[in-house]
DNA sequence: TTTGGCAATATTGGATCCAATTGACATGAA
DNA sequence: TTCATGTCAATTGGATCCAATATTGCCAAA
């Protein structure tokens, strides 16, 4: 990586270049933890010029994975794992929000209905312990539908900022990529779970149970939570 | 407004000028919202060049103050009502979640005599409805005191990131200002209850009680939110 | 030997210049 | 009359250049 990276076929901007080769030297730890990045260096390092890289450690002290120094420009912050579970539990108590004015808002029936009709096609995930074919990809989308539909049906944008900035830290966001390190029976236990979680979930949100909403959503974000914890392994970027 | 801001008494630099000066334009309506900002006209205007001002937008873009439209520049996203009142029970949640933590963690004792000294000064504020000279300061002090130690107690720093980025939201920061459009009595009742708050929370995480602490971290901010929605006019920047 | 001051260098921040992309407008053809 | 296409202008993003400043190393003096 000590070589421009390879800009040829359409490489899609500097900009975005230098902030993803950033985020991965980051997490993957080949910039070290505590490292002091500079400017020019890292501009030859990367092959461009020293402003998309000035852009770039603007943007990465904004969302936390780099900490500005003064004068001597930032130092690498890699997230370690206490900061990837303080994520987790924000996101809990956040989106335990999200359901608690889902289902105090008038509306909450049909919002309820919504969430169940996304994660529909999950009904049955992971039944004895098995995973048909494409289940994974199945359950990340309807996942990350019931999230997105949870987070819209929500009047108060405060929370989705508040998120926005929480997801940069990285930790959740790759955990179907970490699965294939389990076998199947565990993979499928954990799926089904979440999809309970989920249905009721969206249950209590469709009965305006405000308080069961906003548990149950907690309790969904704690299992991620062990389950983050069980696989101990150091998850792909 | 229109002219080059004063510059010439030991201005900070430029790119501190350009931020907060368009901070103060967007909140203040002089940049009407939804009302686009291009990066030419706004650096004549501030008489900078103009590549503080896109280091400003993007920035701003990352407080949620601006919106990107693509090639044509960012827009002006003014903070309405809602989205303050949203961002008070975030910050609510947040910090009933740090509270419930320190009041879980072994120390938990430590910690609340520590936040009890703290806010100690402020014992019989606003007694009899009257509110002795300082008053107000002395609050202020001890507020922003019980807030930073109860987030430097917590062990999660996700909690912090999110609450910073919460707090980029202008709103809150400024309710001692937004007090003297009230009368005495109001403001030492406030007060008054304000700090019960701050001592039955300190009281909850000594005796290890998370749960309650919780529970009042979290009414605590509901009285925020009551108090901002009480005084509707607008608050100053 | 230690400390204080000075100078040199490295590094960030700002300004100006250049290129590329996109949106809008006008003109011509169907 | 309307739609499509081509050209022009405006605006953003990137690169290079310049200035200000802090840090660090070295030397001299106590």
């Amino acid at each position: 990586m000590n070589l421009p990276l390879a800009r040829s076929p359409r490489s899609p901007k500097p900009g975005q270049r230098v902030m993803v080769a950033l985020r991965h030297m980051i997490v993957t730890g080949e910039i070290a933890d505590g490292a002091r990045i500079a400017e020019i260096p890292t501009a030859e390092r990367l092959g461009v010029s020293r402003m998309p890289v000035r852009t770039a450690l603007r943007a990465l002290a904004l969302e936390g994975l780099v900490v500005p120094l003064g004068k001597r420009g930032y130092a690498a912050r890699r997230p370690d794992q206490a900061m990837k579970e303080g994520a987790l539990q924000v996101r809990g108590v956040l989106e335990g929000l999200a359901a608690r004015l889902v289902a105090q808002a008038p509306d909450h029936a049909a919002t309820g209905a919504r969430l169940a009709a996304i994660i529909a096609p999950c009904a049955g995930i992971g039944a004895q312990g098995r995973l048909a074919e494409g289940a994974l990809a199945l359950y990340a989308e309807a996942n990350a539908g019931f999230h997105a539909a949870l987070l819209a049906a929500c009047t108060n944008g405060a929370i989705g900022m508040a998120l926005a900035q929480n997801d940069h830290i990285p930790l959740a966001s790759a955990v179907a990529f970490a699965f294939d390190t389990q076998d199947e029976a565990s993979v499928a236990g954990l799926l089904a779970a979440a999809h309970a979680q989920h249905a009721a979930v969206a249950r209590a949100i469709a009965e305006g149970a405000a308080e069961a909403a906003e548990a149950l959503m907690r309790s969904h974000a704690e299992a991620s939570l062990a389950m983050e914890r069980g696989l101990a392994a150091e998850p792909v970027a």
